[in-house]
DNA sequence: CGCGATTTTGAGCCATGTCAATCGGAGTGG
DNA sequence: CCACTCCGATTGACATGGCTCAAAATCGCG
């Protein structure tokens, strides 16, 4: 189960994209590669044990996530999802928190060291604090979906979350402008949007019909990238 | 402006607070407590500027305060509030967010040591650990947050909403079962919750008329403390 | 081909929003 | 002391977005 990850594409593109999010410098980027070498891997429906140490950090290299509730009455809410480039960190196993965190797909990770990353001195410092950043870049999201489900309409909201995961997947080069895969139902955007599967598939429908995108297993198509992006920023 | 604060009744039961928060012992405490004597004040209605140092970290010993985003259009989404025995920190000042910290009344707050408290030795980094989960706290609660306006009824929120605030003013002593004071129009529940302020008064109507508890001024009296709690979890 | 999971559609309803008007209290100035 | 204003809370009438229920269509898969 232990190798070196740095030959792999996925892995290289997860590692940019950390490298990014941390803003760190390409130096530091190489210094890290060498250091990931512990592999993972959990089936799609698998539960994800997040790490209760703050310094074992996993990269995801491919794969989808999400972090969810399950309400007693049987209800979910999803709080979000960690895609290729993100942190499994020790931010989504709080000791008495009832959520879990599920795969999506098939999901593959690396461990980062990010204890050594903080004890080799000055240099390695920066990607600790890079790893950091990254960290609080997931946090900033939970602010966007507060607003998204407080104060956008259904077909905002919608519109919000598919350009969010555009603009990610973008950056991992898992997307272009006009088109990307997403492994979701409309139950799931339903459980993370605060909406009922059936207005959901209506608010599909009113963006099909639009010509602004279709969304058919998966596939993601942005036929007018500019209207979407007006909408999920509530410019109508 | 600097003195110390450890002789004044808010500080001390800010400090206990903190102290349960963060699983301190009763010796990390006392340590803690004569390291602390920058005293800062707010005016109500004041902007506050949240530290961009991880380590620099203020506790508020008195006060009210809210994070916020104006969007374009006008509105308002508060996203949460800072009371007595929170701290404010690095957390909330985001280099790019264009989230806003308001004091909601006169704020006080002490500056807490808390880059002493991480290298001062094997003891004190208790307290540092202490500090982060105090931190986590603060995370947690933006996913019931979220929780809330997705999957609850406006009934339902604004009841989980005061018992939120119940139950963390009674850690300082600031509230009891059945009674406490927020300085809150029913305009910021309305902004907290993703409800009109017409709706917002109608369900506080709603709750006084059943008899579970009045808010008139920002005096909140729990009446039915149990039925509360039913509601606020979503029980009927 | 048949079955379960997912999506779609229609009909009707209800919670919540919007608009407009009123009311009460706290200042404030005359 | 009164008149005025401002702000917050309240109320009523009405509109509507999104929910529920029920049923059909579609797709993947054994």
């Amino acid at each position: 189960m232990s190798r070196t990850a740095g030959s792999c594409q996925a892995f290289e593109r997860a590692l940019a994209s950390l490298g990014a999010a941390a803003r760190l410098q390409a130096q530091d980027v190489d210094r890290l590669r060498p250091l990931c070498h512990q592999v993972e891997t959990w089936p799609a429906g698998a539960m994800v044990e997040a790490p209760h140490r703050r310094d074992r950090v996993r990269l995801i290299t491919s794969g989808w996530m999400y972090e969810a509730r399950l309400l007693p009455d049987g209800r979910r809410q999803i709080f979000g999802y960690l895609l290729p480039g993100d942190l499994i960190c020790s931010r989504h196993a709080y000791r008495a928190s009832p959520n879990i965190l599920l795969a999506l797909t098939r999901v593959e990770a690396v461990e980062v060291p990010a204890a050594k990353a903080a004890t080799f001195g000055e240099r390695d410092r920066f990607v600790w604090e890079g790893l950091t950043r990254s960290i609080e870049r997931q946090e900033e999201r939970s602010y966007e979906a507060l607003l998204r489900v407080a104060k956008y309409s259904a077909l905002e909201r919608v519109a919000n979350l598919l350009l969010e995961f555009r603009d990610r997947l973008m950056r991992v080069g898992l997307a272009t402008q006009e088109s990307f895969w997403a492994p979701l139902t409309q139950e799931h955007l339903a459980d993370t949007l605060g909406l009922s599967v059936i207005h959901v598939s209506r608010v599909l429908k009113q963006l099909r019909n639009s010509g602004i995108l279709t969304m058919a297993f998966g596939e993601v198509t942005v036929l007018q990238p500019e209207a979407l992006r007006r909408l999920a920023a509530g410019e109508h």
